[in-house]
DNA sequence: GGAAGCATGTAAAGTGTTACATGATTTT
DNA sequence: AAAATCATGTAACACTTTACATGCTTCC
């Protein structure tokens, strides 16, 4: 089996103290969504093939007379993530956003527009900054009782630069509208 | 024809400029592709597309004995380029990194792998930092001629934003060597 | 009793890249 | 003369998402 990054999301959620497909899904919606989002689609087969792999292992969990699948970290897969964690091979890092590809040719619209899209792009930089912060504070504190950190730092991270961006739209919106007000006056 | 981002890519490249699909994707490769990259096998598909949906024009342009066809946005075309740079429905930004991914299961390295990633996270960043004022510089300078200034600026927001996030991340490893130095000593 | 959430999975569709294929021209 | 670049296109592959399909449980 090959392993990539969504086999390692699994992993590191699992040992992280998720258990089911389902919650793997929902940690990664509140955690890891914004630089590896997944889908159930795609969970519950990488599932499958960890535990074919050996890399984890099922148990039945019921409860009552619904089925639900207990998945946990196997010693092979406990390697292969820390292995993983070290090796310094990383897929390219990727990035798409169609709001800057308007804002790269925005010198075809009037300023009037040029600044309202310069505003969406804040709005959504602020947006962005504000869920990162509202929904690590909860996860952050069960955390730190068990000297977890880094969910916590990268989501701050990501809070800190989109408030920076935030900014820096904001010192160019202001820019802008101080040219138009001398253009019209 | 359903327009999409990678369409409006192509109107938008065309109209600064690039008039065959080689060079648009030359032109994406040293400007979009932080944000938005493509390829040629999306390139000429998409052109082709456009041109039957009459929002471009293509006209023979042999070099020598060297076919290339030369493109360019019809009155059609450039309303459509304008209305979606006008209009505020955008695809979801999306991003995709292993390194943060690394960084949020981090928990589970030695201090001193945690600061061997994070450095490494530093240096993709100030590495990109560089690439995009390097890149630009050229550009900007040809365009400014023409009252171009977006493709400047976004490569700007874009620089000193991995910028920040460099420094961001030199904060975090010198906390991280300190307390790693007060618990050898 | 209905809506929302829990739980698992498959099939189809969409979107994108790499590799393949070809050939002219320019640079080293 | 070989390598790099210009130029166009197609086919195969990889990866991901959305939609479909099913059924239990809890909350309102």
């Amino acid at each position: 089996m090959k392993l990539r990054a969504p086999s390692y999301l699994m992993l590191g959620m699992l040992r992280l103290g998720a258990t089911s497909g389902y919650a793997i899904k929902k940690a990664t919606d509140l955690s890891t969504r914004f630089f590896w989002p997944t889908s159930l689609a795609q969970v519950y087969p990488e599932l499958a093939a960890l535990e074919e792999a050996r890399l984890v292992s099922r148990a039945d969990d019921p409860q009552g007379a619904r089925a639900r699948s207990a998945y946990t970290v196997t010693a092979t897969g406990d390697d292969a993530l820390l292995a993983w964690l070290r090796s310094s091979r990383e897929a390219p890092s990727q990035f798409r956003d169609e709001c800057v590809l308007k804002l790269f040719f925005a010198d075809a619209l009037p300023v009037e527009d040029q600044i309202a899209l310069l505003g969406r792009l804040r709005d959504r930089a602020e947006s962005t900054e504000r869920q990162m912060r509202e929904e690590i504070a909860p996860l952050a504190e069960a955390f730190k009782q068990r000297g977890i950190h880094y969910p916590e730092i990268v989501a701050r991270l990501g809070a800190d630069t989109h408030a920076f961006v935030a900014a820096w739209l904001a010192r160019l919106e202001e820019e802008l509208a101080q040219s138009e007000g001398l253009d019209a006056g």
